[in-house]
DNA sequence: AAGGAAGATGAGCCTTTGCTCAGATCCTCG
DNA sequence: CGAGGATCTGAGCAAAGGCTCATCTTCCTT
């Protein structure tokens, strides 16, 4: 054993002090998230992600302990971002008559799962059962999130205000997702929106107290 | 090169011919498909499946070209399987009255994704994107029949049936896979099957003609 | 019952891939 | 400027897994 005594590293990941090492993080996970989006969990190697990022490979595992521990920091910075753009497209929804509401939800939900859709179904492919948690709990927080606008509306005056969030957000999330993947230009077709906006409407006036 | 000429067998597959060869081809899906739904893709490695299956690796090569052609299978027969169990759910709702027909297809639509949720599961993350067609082609078929059981009722008067169908299934079917991997459980709660009904009729009764 | 086809075997080849390590290079700061 | 820490390098190890092939066994046919 050297003379300067390590701390055992029982993660080997080295926070980057200097700016350079912060770019080179940087890096690695701007080329692991573009692999994986365009070919797949398969193709996105330790070696062809430090490849890509211009690193060699030592350098990969000097910042992440293990190829899982560079997925769950992509899966991190991911939900970030779709929590960003969702927060972004929903201010001052409180303010809106309950139709103008509707619309702009249907927006923001589209707008979230736009961010980068192949990445984040390669994501699902690929992470370990254990660690889908942060993309887990952030689909709940949104759930969450519906329930309580949903409750604050007396005029809709729901039964269950939280089963009619999960039914809406785990319904739209599904329907986005599958035309995503299968049809991602109809995305942008007004009638898929106006159906959309059918659903929740009449889902919310069918989920009334007193129906 | 030995007398006999071989034909060059492009795709290195014996179909087979005694019974004995079918009891092995049986033997080695279903091993497959156990490990496939039990532990994930990763694990499903042909050494492991040949094991499973009391059968040798070269076996498994005599009547699959290589892996994927194996998991191509399985997803044939999961398929075959789901609408079987679809089909069976739904006999004689064309004479059923709305209410109940909507229960019908919910509790079809639920034992659809319950008959092998795991590997279905496991089916997407595994199959290559090229030969997801055959679960996507039975998807594409749910939703012409929901179609066009919806357009054949003229009480519903809708607008435009196919989108609505599209919804429908779609967002039932993204509800029903979110809640089964992350609340299996929840799949029996009686209040969630009633704001499922609650979802579609409201929907229905959004999309007609004229609101 | 004999020949040949169908079926089965499994050691091991070969490729891929995650990851290590011994050192080279770059920065910062006194 | 020079020491020492931070950063980076990349050949290559070891494990894992897909797949082949030379050979053996079982079954059918006539």
């Amino acid at each position: 054993m050297p003379a300067t005594a390590r701390k055992k590293p029982a993660k080997r990941r080295r926070s980057p002090i200097q700016s350079r090492g912060q770019a080179t993080v940087d890096a690695i996970v701007e080329a692991a998230a573009q692999i994986l989006a365009r070919k797949g969990p398969a193709a996105a190697t330790t070696n062809a992600v430090a490849a890509r990022a211009g690193v060699s490979i030592g350098t990969l595992y000097q910042y992440f302990a293990d190829r899982e521990a560079l997925l769950q920091e992509i899966g991190r910075r991911h939900v970030a971002e779709m929590q960003a753009v969702l927060a972004a497209a929903l201010t001052g929804i409180d303010g809106l008559a309950l139709p103008a509401a509707v619309d702009r939800l249907v927006a923001a939900i589209v707008a979230m799962h736009r961010v980068a859709p192949r990445l984040h179904q390669a994501l699902h492919q690929s992470l370990a059962r254990d660690h889908l948690d942060t993309i887990d709990a952030f689909e709940v927080a949104v759930e969450a999130m519906v329930s309580h606008a949903l409750a604050s509306r007396d005029e809709l005056d729901l039964a269950h205000p939280a089963l009619t969030a999960t039914v809406l957000v785990r319904g739209l999330g599904g329907l986005i997702r599958t035309t995503l993947r299968r049809e991602p230009e109809r995305l942008d077709d007004p009638a898929l929106a106006l159906a959309m906006r059918a659903m929740i409407l009449g889902t919310l006036g069918e989920s009334r107290r007193r129906t």
